[in-house]
DNA sequence: ACCTACGGGACGTCCCGTTTAT
DNA sequence: ATAAACGGGACGTCCCGTAGGT
């Protein structure tokens, strides 16, 4: 790999985590600049506009973050049980770039005015989504899960309940709202299974995570 | 009132939703002077400097949402019902000012830099999860719940689905995931009650969503 | 004086110092920035463009130039002692701005691709020899100095010698040059009277300046 | 000479000229290799860097200078005579290279900053110095100047007195400086034997200038 | 010796938040 | 309340000196 190259993965390694902290107008080229130790000229000769670097840096953070928390590291093949790796490997492993989720952050800082961004942040979420329901329509097909379950709407609250918690999180600068979170979509999960009981008290053991963890 | 107050409301409410929309970085003095019809000058003196009006407009904007969302205009008084016409409220009227949930786009927007407004989100936040916390603790304390639901977990969980289910219907451009949302939200309050059977297929008679979408 | 006229004239008084020094090449609008403690915006409200604030700093130099070095203030009316007092004058007052004479600093730096500049430049050394050679006019008519004398020549030789010593003087970080030209040009001078016996050896005070300074 | 020697010479010849039009920082690696139909890897074959050029090229410059104007190729061995003709040399012999006197730019274009460059010229201008000095002290001893005369005094005033009148002979575009200090330093150096009469009106046949101008 | 790639950095435009004068 | 003035600073273009690869 050529050294301009190598500059130009180092620019996009820096100024993701810039863009993911600050957004796409609260993050200037200067900022990048003096993040790389590049000049102007330096970082105009790798990406034609901020909104090119901007892009390049989103895809990389979203890269990123699905290989660190997404769970595609496994071989698990039943439904329930990954579904649950899924959610727990979300919930356990902190967002590898500071600032957050950059797919939160980028589907509401680019909200107004900034369509690429958008579109790039809206897919990320779709195939997140997509294969949440292709793990749950297998599971319905194997008899894992019960037939009547739906498999949009349950990739719908998976996602959205975990990010939305996540902002809660951040907010909050605590870890409560996430693990509430993660508790309530384990159990919810398990509750697909066709012969499930009542959902009650599922054993630590059966959720495999954190101690005891009341709410505030 | 007078007319300079009239005329600051006047600038309040057109920032409010200004400022919702892009940010604060993404919405410049200039954008608020066009929407108001008012000169720089005119601005700066009903309001020190940017961030100024900005507080303000937030707290306009999260008075708006309080009232219009947050169920706060019913008599019900029993913790069940009262939680379901919450999350049901919440669900149905759509955000009052155009741009989406302010807290939610405060909380990240200012997550970098602007320690102010990320206080008040945060205030928001925690008012919002205080009130849906004293409905469980006085159902458990009438026996309306069941005694050993957790109070905080189940504020956190509510909050975070609707936030995050928000963010992605925004996405998304559908009301898919704030619909399912509701529903598994609905059910899970179901299920506080103490004698509640195992939540299973609730009619969408006695969810009341979706289908049926009786008017505010 | 209101403030940006003020800011105006500190930026041109800093930017006639290091133009002096650098040349317009060699000095940068960043320069300028960094000696005024303006950003881009503050100077380039006050110029339209590098050169437009070049021209305006070497007017300011030609002035204070002018006004230190020049003898203009003095109501000698005589033409020799006149002439006597400005080439002293120009030999005892040091440049009043750091880089040396601007006048010819101007000529070198912007005699290859600065017409503007150039003419200026032209413009004071014009104006700087009408004034000499009008005194060396008036002088014969007064019968001061003798009617074969050749003002034009005379103002020539008058700056090109002050010129050139000043660049030697410069060059050697010496003053021998300056004060060699000095002496005899005061000698020269003074051979102008129309009873001028044999040039030699005015006495030291007659010349009025310096102890024996034999050169290097 | 081998192939890369000469493109080597070529290089330094055409930089000689543009950096002595143009200055350092006004002449351009560019500007070179427009010139030189080189590209630029064909500069940095022969050249360390763009400094490097320069000095080789002012070497080139100063050399090529030297030979056409300084007078040094003749036999005249008596000291007065050898004065005149290398004052009347200087004078008649126009620059060799554009741009002007090398040493008066060079000395005023790296005032700030080269001191490579700087020492260079400040190196010329003592050897031409000098050269004159050993003439007027030869002539002393030899008894055809008279006693008294001060041999660095002179040859600062005749270096100065050229340099100054060439720079303002090519600011106004004409000869008339160069020519009127010609004829009174010509006046001056007759008036340095010691049996001198008042300096009065030399001939034009004497002085050999301005109406009679033998080429080279 | 050519040619392209690389990173430095100057220039100038534009717009922003703020101040001032009216 | 208007309107102009003020200074900050982001953006992007262009060209420069230099380094490598061919």
């Amino acid at each position: 790999m050529h050294k301009g190259e190598l500059t130009r993965q180092r620019i996009i390694a820096e100024a993701a985590v810039l863009f993911n902290q600050r957004g796409f107008t609260g993050c200037s080229m200067q900022d990048v600049m003096e993040a790389t130790g590049l000049e102007k000229g330096g970082l105009y000769r790798h990406f034609t506009c901020k909104e090119d670097l901007a892009v390049e840096a989103f895809k990389y953070s979203l890269d990123k973050v699905r290989r660190a928390r997404f769970g595609e590291d496994t071989d698990i093949s039943d439904a329930i049980p990954l579904l649950l790796y899924k959610v727990r490997q979300f919930v356990r492993v902190p967002s590898p770039l500071p600032g957050g989720c950059p797919i939160m952050n980028t589907a509401i800082d680019a909200d107004d005015g900034n369509p690429t961004l958008l579109h790039l942040a809206h897919q990320a979420v779709q195939e997140w989504k997509d294969g949440l329901r292709a793990i749950v329509e297998q599971g319905i097909r194997s008899g894992e899960i019960k037939p009547d379950a739906q498999p949009g709407r349950i990739a719908n609250l998976i996602v959205s309940t975990l990010e939305g918690a996540l902002m809660i999180s951040r907010l909050e600068n605590t870890r409560h709202a996430i693990l509430d979170a993660e508790e309530t979509l384990c159990a919810f999960i398990l509750d697909l299974a066709p012969n499930a009981e009542r959902s009650p008290k599922p054993t630590r053991r059966e959720l495999g995570t954190r101690t005891a963890q009341p709410a505030k």
